[in-house]
RNA sequence: GCCCGGGUGGUGGAACUGGUAGACACGCAGGACUUAAAAUCCUGUGGUCAUUGCGACCGUGCGGGUUCGAUUCCCGCCCCGGGUACCA
């Protein structure tokens, strides 16, 4: 029989669910070691070909640390929680939960067709109260703590409440929004409410009027990184920005920490820029500009502070606090007609008309603090609110974005660092921080670095301000005006939030009649009937993110179904963190930030080990689509193959590229593909010379493009109808031989019957033919192996571990097909070699191994076999074939023994009868030995 | 604009810390088997020239450099992919 793959793939994955091969063992005397894929999110439209692969990588990973002894955790679940179920709810009225639900039986059968070892005991869904409820919990932590700088970690809020009673807040150093000042006897007469305002200031969950990305068609706020360009990252539709009562986390109180430790793990470079740059950590001075004839003054930050002597005016931004008040009164008019201006443009267009300049003078001037000039305060919208003070000392000359608004505004621009090159600073402004500081009374002469130590010192010393640290990063918008999503477990008592008891959790999220907000706007759980705490309470009416849920779900796998905690303790202990992270590179700002962010939370409250959530993480490349086209002649039902196109006028189509094959086009598949091409006529090409032809060897080639894998391109590529056709080791071995992980690649099936026939040659090995080659017997025999067999089975294992440990899974594939080439060319059929052979692919391919690993004798499956020990000494060669240079360049090779010292290896390649040729008598100018690698004459 | 990746045959890709460039696979060409096709197996396959025989020269985006030796290291440029966007 040849190997029928249909068969055996269903019979081990049926064996695999029936005996619970891959639940993980509890025995923790074992090393452990823990493989994750990123959460997926079930979509109506499954798998496609792309979704599998790091799937297949993490698995195979997962396979092989098994057979190196180690407990592995490898769970899986779904992220359900989410907007597309609710925008199809939305849509047919269809509760999220039902259509959630089918989503997840598809996935799920998917993933089993492609053989994945998932311990799916501990599978979890975000959208499952006994899951959320662990979710709403930590919430309540967030809302029950505050970031103390001083021990730069997170502590009980009543830690705080005490130091309150105690002093006040004057000697504290807390991350906060709080602004007002206050003593340890103001503090104690407060009311209760007020009080929970105050404290309100320093939850890391928190309520707080907030300017917002609120997008009107999806009915929500959305957070920064779910905006892209001023469109919603999901559905792509406007966002605009709205002040709101919202909640947040203050993810900004770890800034420092979730940069600094980002050395510490080892992720992609890039994916750790990524999220430095969105961190965005800026040092600099933050300053008070006085203004003339007033009380008031002008807190800037700037990065700059060395630049100051060349501060000629300064910005605000339009919603600046200040502007109303300071605005003189001849300006009055213009100001309030350019704030108006500012608020009808929308957020996009702001974004893309970055370069239009615009601003207007307030009628105001403040004082330079050093040389008590007055300068002119503007207002422009090129100063963003949100960042630093919302204000700008503007220094034209070093500025870029300062040089063009005072080129339009036709302000003054004075140089005051000298670089390298000579300049016209009217023309160009000079960014750079390099050279030394003139026009700038006592820095003049000191290089940048120097000054901005001197001038940071004489701003403090003069108690203009002092140096301070600024991040891009904002704190993170928590609440969702959406249906599906974790209740946040908190109720209002006079317009106060409170906490529900923990005892109490979950919130069960209710039942609504309909998934759209109220008539007055409230989100879709004000419809919630009767739903009020103690059915007295309003409850918050707004969900959580989407990330919510997926920012703490490794833990929550270590130790699935417990219902006393998150995980306990013991479990936490043991595995501690996540050993490999596969997933996309989308996810760098959003999840992997936000995961980082919970775990060193829980880590502040001592309720877990680590303060990192994943030691290792690798980004698997997106597989692209490969588009088909073909050519239709203009105003016919008559298609002409690729090479011939150009002699006619066409029109290309997408066409299904699961009816092409190599490029070729099925015909009879695509008359049936649609009514309106059953009666398509053709002109096809000669497979050859690539001419016109009337007879049947024509063929009809079509176009083929790279674009995004979508339905509406017809490129979409399922398993499912690649496993039916290959099978799943098949799909497996080619998704890891396409090339490195990493890395992006169109799909094409080109080169998959490579992966097939290697399959099939693999089970040949153990086979012998019968009646001419038709049908294959068992055949492995026990004699003794050959050096040379045991030299190609060494040199495998040492191949395949090297690869699997560098995470090369497509050089491993490679390795294999070397090896079982080589073991056919020797007619190798031996136990002692094949054995071992069958365990080494059992991470790539499983199913096949398995029943080899049967056949052999075994009766448990072969994942509980030992890895094959590397044994260096069949490896090691008495001879080496040396390449010869000569001048660098590879002549010929020489058998040499290994055994000679340079002195030796010398004499024998000088007197090499090639080399004689080349030296023509003269003697060489140099000759490079390195023994066991090359030989290099120059002559 | 800025910040990361990356440019190797017809194609996907390989080459450990500077040491035989193109492993492995696809495709293509030729051959065997077959009435024929498919499947399978064998041989060849970077380019140019020479093919009567040895072979010779060029070649890892482009131009320089370091080195006995560079796909690998350094400098300058070009192109492609991803991220980001007035963050003071």
């Amino acid at each position: 029989m040849e190997y029928n793959f249909r068969e055996v793939e269903k019979k081990w994955q049926k064996y695999w669910k029936e005996n619970q091969t891959f639940k993980t063992d509890s025995d923790q005397s074992r090393p452990k070691f823990y493989v994750l894929d990123m959460f997926p999110y079930p979509s109506g439209s499954g798998l496609h070909v792309g979704h599998p692969l790091g799937y297949i990588a993490s698995d195979i990973y997962a396979r092989y640390k098994r057979l190196k002894g180690f407990n592995v955790l490898h769970p899986m679940g779904y992220d359900a929680f989410g907007l597309p179920a609710e925008q199809y709810a939305i849509q047919t009225g269809q509760a999220p939960a039902i259509t959630t639900e089918q989503n997840i039986a598809r996935y799920r059968e998917q993933l089993d067709t492609i053989g994945l070892s998932f311990d799916w005991s501990r599978e979890v869904r975000t959208s499952d109260p006994d899951y959320y409820k662990w979710t709403q919990w930590i919430f309540l932590k967030l809302f029950g703590s505050w970031y103390n700088n001083q021990s730069k970690r997170a502590e009980a809020i009543e830690t705080l409440t005490a130091e309150f009673s105690k002093n006040g807040n004057q000697m504290l150093d807390a991350c906060t929004t709080q602004e007002i000042k206050f003593t340890a006897s103001q503090w104690n007469a407060f009311s209760e409410n007020e009080k929970s305002e105050i404290l309100l200031n320093y939850r890391l969950a928190f309520i707080s009027e907030a300017t917002v990305n609120w997008c009107p068609a999806l009915g929500t706020v959305l957070a920064n990184e779910e905006v892209k360009e001023g469109l919603s990252e999901r559905g792509g539709h406007p966002v605009e920005r709205k002040l709101m009562k919202q909640w947040s986390l203050r993810i900004t109180a770890y800034a420092d920490r979730l940069l600094n430790d980002l050395d510490g793990i080892d992720w992609p470079e890039s994916l750790k820029e990524q999220q430095r740059n969105w961190i965005g950590k800026s040092e600099g001075a933050q300053l008070k500009f006085k203004l003339q004839n007033s009380d008031l003054a002008i807190e800037v930050f700037t990065t700059r502070p060395d630049t100051i002597f060349g501060a000629t005016f300064m910005t605000l931004a339009p919603e600046h606090e200040l502007v109303s008040k300071i605005t003189s009164n001849d300006q009055k008019a213009a100001v309030e007609k350019y704030i108006e201006e500012v608020k009808k443009r929308s957020e996009r267009e702001r974004m893309t008309e970055v370069k239009r300049i615009t601003g207007v003078f307030t009628g105001a001037f403040a004082v330079h603090p050093f040389t008590a000039k007055p300068i002119p305060v503007w207002i422009g919208d090129y100063v963003l609110a949100g960042y630093g003070t919302g204000a700008v000392m503007s220094v034209p000359a070093h500025d870029e974005r300062d040089h063009a608004f005072a080129r339009h505004f036709s302000l003054p621009i004075v140089e005051v660092i000298q670089g390298s090159e000579e300049r016209n600073i009217q023309e160009q402004s000079y960014d750079a921080k390099d050279g030394k500081c003139i026009n700038s009374d006592f820095l003049n002469g000191l290089k940048v670095k120097d000054a901005m130590r001197r001038i940071i010192d004489e701003i403090s010393s003069r108690g203009l301000g002092q140096g301070k640290v600024n991040f891009r990063l904002r704190d993170a918008i928590f609440g969702r005006q959406r249906y599906w999503g974790e209740p946040i477990p908190i109720y209002y008592k006079d317009a106060i939030p409170h906490a529900m008891p923990e005892s109490e959790l979950p919130l069960i999220l209710p039942e609504v009649d309909k998934y759209l907000p109220t008539e007055d706007g409230e989100p879709p759980l004000a419809r919630a009937k009767d739903w009020k705490y103690k059915g007295v309470y309003e409850y918050e009416t707004t969900t959580m993110p989407g990330w919510a849920g997926s920012s703490w779900y490794f833990l929550r796998y270590m130790d699935a179904g417990n219902k006393d905690a998150f995980a306990s303790k013991d479990a936490l202990n043991y595995w501690q963190d996540v050993d490999l992270y596969i997933g996309g590179a989308e996810h760098a700002t959003g999840h992997l930030l936000y995961v980082r962010f919970w775990t060193k939370f829980l880590f502040d409250l001592r309720l877990i080990p680590v303060n990192e959530p994943a030691r290792k993480l690798i980004n698997q490349g997106m597989i692209q689509g490969r588009s088909n086209f073909v050519y239709r002649i203009k105003d016919s039902n008559q298609f002409v193959s690729f090479n011939l196109k150009d002699k006619y006028e066409t029109i290309a189509l997408h066409v299904d590229v699961n009816i092409v094959e190599n490029d070729v086009l099925d015909l009879n598949a695509f008359k049936n593909w649609r009514a309106e091409y059953a009666d398509a006529g053709f002109i096809l090409e000669d497979k050859v010379t690539k001419a016109e032809t009337t007879g049947d060897s024509g063929i009809y080639i079509c176009g083929a493009e790279v674009e995004k894998m979508s339905k509406s391109k017809w490129n979409v590529v399922s398993p499912d109808a690649m496993i039916e056709k290959y099978g799943a080791d098949c799909l497996r071995l080619y998704e890891m031989f396409l090339g490195p992980l990493e890395l992006s690649k169109p799909w094409n099936t080109n080169g998959i019957s490579g992966t097939s026939n290697f399959i099939r040659k693999l089970w040949k090995l153990y086979h012998s033919p019968v009646n001419g080659n038709k049908d294959f017997v068992w055949s492995v025999s026990e004699e003794q192996p050959l050096k040379t067999e045991l030299k190609v089975l060494h040199k495998t294992i040492r191949k395949i571990t090297e690869d699997i440990e560098r995470y090369s899974f497509n050089t491993s594939v490679s390795n294999f097909m070397i090896c079982v080439n080589e073991l056919t060319d020797l007619k190798c059929n031996k136990r002692s070699i094949l054995e071992p052979l069958a365990i080494l692919v059992a991470a790539y391919a499983p199913h096949i191994a398995e029943e080899l690993w049967e056949k052999l004798g075994h009766n448990k499956s072969i994942s509980t076999a030992p890895f094959p020990e590397f044994n260096e000494e069949y490896l090691v060669e008495d001879q080496f074939a040396y390449p010869i240079s000569i001048n660098g360049k590879t002549k010929f090779n020489l058998e040499i023994s290994l055994a000679l010292n340079k002195e030796e290896i010398e004499k024998e390649v000088l007197s090499a009868e090639e080399v004689q040729k080349f030296l023509a008598g003269q003697s060489p100018k140099k000759v490079i030995i390195v023994p066991g690698r090359i030989v290099n004459i120059v002559i």
